[in-house]
DNA sequence: ACTATTTGTAAGGTATAGTTGACATCTGAA
DNA sequence: TTCAGATGTCAACTATACCTTACAAATAGT
């Protein structure tokens, strides 16, 4: 699952022990989120959406055609 | 999480097992969804979303305050 | 060059999502 | 009433999300 995290939080300027501090998660979580090795779960994908102010859809591309 | 997958379910007469095949996942996958025993995949959530055409997020509900 | 921060990754653990197969109950139709 | 479809649930299993601890490599600052 693609996702803009990286983007995201490089146009706020946090790290990704400060992304995880905000999210509630451990930074390893994030790292593993961004880099593409897992999803995150549906409660926090919720989190990051709130996070960001903005649709998961947004966010998250699960590549499937329209 | 709180969803509203019973009553679209409904809405299309569906039962649990049409739905599970059109979503291909397993019957008691839908079941436990539907039930609040599990929430499902973030990958789920958008097949979810793409079948009902409508966001993610006016399906499911985290309960998180606005 | 030295140091601190950031990022990537690994091992080993717990918790949860999803599987198949089976069974009991309920409801609607013949 | 009998029977099929629908639902709920259980067990045992696999896959994955997330955890902590730890370490190496890259980056930025002084």
């Amino acid at each position: 699952m693609k996702n803009r995290l990286k983007v995201l939080r490089a146009e706020r300027d946090w790290s990704q022990a400060e992304l995880a501090g905000r999210l509630d998660v451990s930074r390893q979580a994030v790292n593993a989120i961004e880099t593409g090795k897992h999803d995150p779960s549906l409660p926090l994908a919720f989190r990051i959406s709130r996070l960001f102010d903005m649709p998961i859809e947004d966010i998250f591309d699960d590549g499937a055609r329209p």
